[in-house]
Order: structure tokens, then sequence, then C-alpha cells
DNA sequence: AGCAGGACCTGATGGC
DNA sequence: TGCCATCAGGTCCTGC
């Protein structure tokens, strides 16, 4: 699942081959994810821009065009956008295929058809709910303590629930927020304002700690995930909970747990975690 | 308002 | 072997 660390290694990788790139043609194989346009419109308007930079707001991977507009994409679950300096490989899920001037292209393909891919004319961004919504990016200076500590406050919601809502903090997926609770020691399922000071500090550190550590891994691949180029990611070496129920808790040595916390499947150790 | 749970989608997996 | 049910999860939507 492309979360945060994986939505910035795609934009990073893109950033050193994409700047400057001129769209010249957008195949549409399947147009179930192009929105507010008809795929064929979006297509037209994409033809003759240039691409002059890369962004990211939480999961959404962002490329700003030359003429203000921007290509803003969520790959949920399983989306995968790789590039190719010629012949782009595509298989039965492939839906878009971006064809660049200089014969490169970006293909954008999606098992279960739950990505989408918005353009957006300039300051746009509010046509998309789930993003004018987001809150601070985990890893920016917005996203300090004292506002972690407010938002924690008097929310009746698992721990969990909170870390996995976008406008609390903009990033977080399942498999991070059960290993940024397990690096924290807090139980997923315990209600946000019950932590005590030294548990939010804890979980606040932990969010970065996490999240930094996975982005210089590539990212988790646990089964769909592929970086810009096809590869996958090297942190789920790293994991210590997620898809591990059965194994030793690498602090403490307890049997890992699964469960079911807002609504998700959920790994803890049942010792170490409180 | 805040919260919980279902819908969306398809491939992998497990039971019989 | 084949068929069917279940599960995976990010976001949006509905209803309590």
């Amino acid at each position: 699942m492309p979360e945060l660390p994986e939505v910035e290694t795609i934009r990073r990788d893109l950033d050193a081959v994409l700047l400057e790139q001129i769209f010249s043609r957008v195949e549409i194989i399947y147009p179930g994810p192009v929105r507010p346009l008809s795929a064929e419109q979006f297509a037209e308007k994409l033809a003759g821009k240039k691409i002059i930079s890369t962004g990211r707001r939480g999961k959404y991977l962002l490329l700003n065009l030359d003429d203000g507009s921007v290509i803003a994409f969520h790959l949920r679950m399983t989306g995968r956008l790789v590039f190719a300096r010629q012949e782009c490989a595509r298989d039965k899920h492939t839906h878009l295929v971006f064809h660049f001037a200089d014969g490169s292209c970006l293909t954008f393909s999606d098992v279960r058809k739950f990505g989408t891919i918005w353009l957006l004319s300039t300051g746009g961004a509010d046509q998309i709910p789930g993003l004018s919504a987001l809150g601070p990016e985990p890893l920016s200076g917005d996203f300090h303590f004292p506002y972690l500590d407010r938002a924690l406050e008097k929310r009746a919601v698992s721990v969990k629930a909170l870390l996995l809502d976008q406008r609390v903090v903009a990033g977080l997926g399942n498999i991070y927020a059960d290993e940024v609770l397990h690096r924290a020691c807090i139980r997923p399922e315990r209600k946000a304002r019950s932590l005590g000071r030294e548990e939010r500090i804890v979980l606040f550190l932990a969010i970065r700690e996490v999240l930094e550590e996975a982005i210089s891994c590539r990212g988790t691949t646990v089964s769909d995930y592929r970086d810009a180029s096809g590869s996958s990611g090297m942190f789920q070496e790293r994991l210590r909970v997620y898809g591990r129920r059965g194994e030793l808790c690498s602090r403490c040595g307890e049997v890992i747990c699964r469960s079911c916390v807002a609504g998700r499947g959920t790994y803890y150790c049942p010792r170490c975690q409180k």
C-alpha cells in the first residue's frame, strides 16, 4: 500500500526523470481513474504541457505543469506509476500511458481500480476534498508536539484510528500506523485521549522516526508496491509487527498478535505495547 | 459533532 | 480440480 514513504520514493524517482518533459500523447486504456474531466478531455488538455516540478501532500503525488495546472495522483492500495526511457511494459492492469516528446513514457496501472488521477486548474486543490482537508506533513515543521498533543485531546477514537485520519496527520496508512505504535510501545486500541504525556511525546517522535527510516529504505513492499522503476522497497525487512502474527517481538520476545482496530487488520505485541 | 461501519475493486487464499 | 467465500485496505458516504 503506498503510504507516505512509498509516494515520496516515487516522487523523488520521478523528479529525476520528469522535469522539463513535455506530454506528447496520453493513451487511455481504461478511463475510470480520471477526474473531473472525461479521459478524452484530460488527454487533450495535457498535450503540449510541460512538467516543471513534482510535489507530494500526504499520499497524493503532484506533477506541476507550466500553465499552473496540476496532475494529482492517488494510488490507494495497488496503484503504480512506472517510468521507462523507451517502451513501457504494460499488462492487463495498465490503465493509462503518458507519452513524452523525447520518447519516454509513464504508465499508470492499478489492479483494484481504486487509484485516481485529477487534473486541477490553478489553485484547484480544493477540488479534491481529501487533499484540501489534509493535516500537516509529519516531517515538516507544521507537525510539532503541541499540535499532536492537542489533536489527541478529548478524542474518544482509538489512537490507531487517529493516526489513520488524514485530517490529523497526512500520510500514515495501516502499515506505518502499526509500526509507529509498536515503536512507541502503545496498544493500537487505546483511546487517543487516554495517552499520558510521556506516551504522547514518544508517539510524536516515533511517527517521524519510522517515516524517515522507511523513506531511507525506499518504502515497504508487502505485495503490490513498486517504485517508479518497478523495483520493490526494502523496509519490509525492518517491519517489527506488521504482517508478523505468530513471530516473536524483536524487543521483548513475546508472540505478536493480530486483531481488528479501526476496521483494519492490526498487529501488535501484547507484552511491550501497553 | 464525533464516531462506526459499509461500499468500492480484484487477486490470493483456504475450505470443502 | 473446481467452486465459493473471505480477506486485503484508503477514502468517501451514510446513519446513528
